[in-house]
RNA sequence: GGUGCCGUGGCCGAGUGGCGAGGCGCAGGACUGCAAAUCCUGUCACACCGGUUCGAUUCCGGUCGGCACCUCCA
C-alpha cells in the first residue's frame, strides 16, 4: 500500500507501527461556526480511508479530536451572551449531525480539548524541563522554535524563510518571534485552568499533541488534517512532540486539499461559505458525499451546483442497479474487480479511480441483469466497494407516508396493512393485476397516486420494483 | 517576494511512455401498454513551445494560465 507522506512530500510504502492494526489521528474541527462543506469533505476523506484500512484487515483506532477552547469560540460567546461552552457544546453537535448525515462513522475516541488539561500542562512542563519552552512574565508559556533544529521539515519551510512573517502581537512576551504559545495567561472573562504559570489555558497545538500522545503513544501511524494545518498547527505539533520525546510523532502526515468555490478559495475571511447542514438539505447526504469522493482527497475540489447534481444523479446509478437485487449476495465478490478496486485504493486512498471499478460493476451487472446472466459476483462485489466508500442506500422509511397511505388505499379499495411498507406493496399488486387485466388506466393511477408521494414504481424484468425518491 | 500544487473531451474527473478510466450531457438504436430503469452504438481529449525516445497526454526544460500556503481556518 502506497500513500502520499506529507512529511518528506512523497509516495510511500506503508508500514504500521504494530503488524495488524492502525493509530490515526485526524484534526477534527474547532467548533466555533457552524460546518461547512470543507469540513464535510475532511471528514469523508477520512472517514473512507479509515473504512479502507479496516477492510485491509487492519485494527484501525481512529481518534478525531474537539477543539473547544480557542480565541474565536470565547470571542462568539462574548456576543451572545453566553458561555464559550455553550458554543463548543451546541456547535459540536451541529458537528456530528451533518457528520451522520454524510455517513461518517464516529471516531473510536472523540476527546475533547477542555477534558485533557492535565495531560497538556505535563507536555508543557516536559518542554520547559528539556529547555525547549519557556515561561514568560506575563504567563504565557512558549515554545522555543529555534530550540528544535528541524523545525520546518513538515512544511517544507526554512526558518529563516519564516522570520520575515512572523512577529510579535502586542501583549505577548516572546524571545523570539517565531515562538509560539503553549499556554496562555488568563484574560478577564475568559475560560481558564490552574496551572504552575498561573491561571491560563493551553494553545491550540499542544493540545493535538497531548491527546493524540495519550491514546495512540508515540509513532502512531497516522496524522491527517486540512492542507491549511500543515503550518503551522502540525508543524507545531511535530516540532513539540519530538523536541520533548527525541522520537517520531507521526509516521504518515495525510493532508486533504480544499474545498474552492467556483475557483475561488472558500474561508470566513472571504466570506465565501457554503453551509454544511444546508447543502445535506438541499442534496441526499450521501450525493454530497459521492461528489467529495469522485476527486482525489488530496486535490483541491471545486463545489459548483452542476457537479453535485452530477453525482446525484450518478448515485442514482448505483443505487437502481443495486435495488434490480433485493437480499444479500449469496456468492464470493468478483475476484477480478477486487484485485482492481484495491489498486486503486492501495494507490493513495484513490477514490476516483476505486468509483470506476464500482460503476464498471455496475453496467456489466445490468447487462448480466438483462440477458439473465447470474450477477451475484457482481453484486457482492459492489456491496464490498460500496460499504468502503459509504454510500450504501439507507433502508426505504415510508412510516411519515402513514396516513397518506391508508388514504390511498381506502381509494383503490384495499385493506391498509397496519405497516405502511406493506400497504404500498398491497398498492404495487392492484396495480400488477391491473395490468394484467390491461386496465392502464388503474394501473397508471396508482402509479401517478404514489408517484405524488415520491414513491417511484418500475416494472422490469423480474417484476415491478419500487423505491422512494 | 518565498514555498508548493495544477492545467485532460460539452461539463466533472482518474490514469498511463505505445492497447480511448468512469460519471453527467448530447445523438441514434434495442427493450417496453405507457413511463421508469437498463443495454448497445456514436461523440473521444490530454494548455503552448522545444528536448529525450522507435514512440510522450505521460519524462526533462521553458512559456502562458489557474490555485494554495507563508496569519485563525478542514
Amino acid at each position: 500500500m502506497q500513500v502520499f507522506n506529507s512529511l518528506g512530500r512523497e509516495s510511500q510504502t506503508f508500514t504500521p507501527r504494530q503488524e495488524g492494526k492502525v493509530a490515526m489521528y485526524v484534526c477534527g474541527p474547532t467548533v466555533q461556526a457552524a460546518p461547512h462543506i470543507g469540513h464535510g469533505r475532511s471528514a469523508v476523506a477520512f472517514d473512507v480511508i479509515r473504512r479502507y484500512l479496516e477492510w485491509r484487515g487492519f485494527d484501525v483506532t481512529y481518534v478525531v479530536n474537539i477543539t473547544d477552547v480557542e480565541d474565536k469560540i470565547i470571542a462568539a460567546a462574548a456576543e451572545r451572551g453566553v458561555s464559550a461552552d455553550v458554543v463548543a457544546t451546541e456547535t459540536a453537535e451541529q458537528f456530528r449531525t451533518a457528520y451522520r448525515l454524510l455517513n461518517v462513522r464516529p471516531p473510536d475516541i472523540e476527546p475533547k480539548a477542555t477534558d485533557h488539561i492535565p495531560e497538556m500542562i505535563t507536555f508543557i512542563e516536559e518542554l520547559i524541563a528539556s529547555k525547549h519552552a519557556y515561561p514568560a512574565p506575563n504567563g504565557d508559556v512558549y515554545f522555543a522554535v529555534r530550540s528544535y533544529e528541524p523545525y520546518g521539515q513538515l512544511s517544507g519551510r526554512k526558518i529563516d524563510d519564516l522570520i520575515s512573517g512572523s512577529r510579535i502581537e502586542p501583549g505577548e512576551d516572546k524571545r523570539d518571534p517565531l515562538d509560539f504559545a503553549l499556554w496562555k495567561a488568563a484574560k478577564p472573562g475568559e475560560p481558564h485552568w490552574d496551572s504552575p504559570w498561573g491561571s491560563g489555558r493551553p494553545g491550540w497545538h499542544i493540545e493535538c499533541s497531548a491527546m493524540a500522545r495519550k491514546y495512540l503513544g508515540h509513532g502512531f501511524d497516522f496524522h491527517g488534517g486540512g492542507t491549511d494545518l500543515a503550518f503551522p498547527h502540525h508543524e507545531n505539533e511535530v516540532a513539540q512532540a519530538e523536541a520533548a520525546y527525541g522520537a517520531p510523532f507521526a509516521r504518515y502526515w495525510l493532508h486533504n486539499g480544499m474545498v474552492n468555490l467556483s475557483g475561488e478559495k472558500m474561508a470566513k475571511s472571504t466570506g465565501l461559505m457554503v453551509d454544511l447542514l444546508e447543502s445535506l438539505v438541499q442534496y441526499p447526504p450521501l450525493a454530497m458525499r459521492l461528489f467529495y469522493l469522485r476527486t482525489h482527497y488530496r486535490r483541491p475540489v471545486d463545489f459548483t451546483v452542476e457537479a453535485v447534481e452530477d453525482a446525484v444523479k450518478a448515485l442514482e446509478r448505483l443505487w437502481a442497479f443495486r435495488r434490480r437485487f433485493p437480499g444479500g449476495p449469496k456468492q464470493e465478490a468478483l475476484p477480478d474487480a477486487m484485485n482492481r478496486f484495491q489498486a486503486f485504493m492501495d494507490d493513495d486512498f484513490d477514490t476516483a479511480g476505486a468509483l470506476s471499478v464500482l460503476f464498471d460493476l455496475v453496467r456489466e451487472g445490468n447487462g448480466r441483469l438483462d440477458a439473465g446472466e447470474p450477477v451475484g459476483g457482481w453484486v457482492a462485489a459492489y456491496d464490498e466497494f460500496i460499504e468502503v466508500l459509504g454510500l450504501s442506500e439507507p433502508p426505504v422509511e415510508v412510516d411519515d407516508l402513514s396516513p397518506a397511505l391508508d388514504k390511498l388505499a381506502e381509494r383503490f379499495k384495499i385493506e391498509p396493512a397496519g405497516d405502511p411498507v406493506a400497504t404500498v406493496e398491497r398498492l404495487v399488486e392492484v396495480r400488477t393485476r391491473a395490468r394484467a387485466d390491461k386496465d392502464f388506466a388503474l394501473s397508471d393511477a396508482v402509479r401517478d397516486e404514489l408517484a405524488v408521494l415520491g414513491i417511484l414504481v418500475e416494472d422490469a424484468a423480474g417484476g415491478t420494483r419500487w423505491h422512494r425518491q
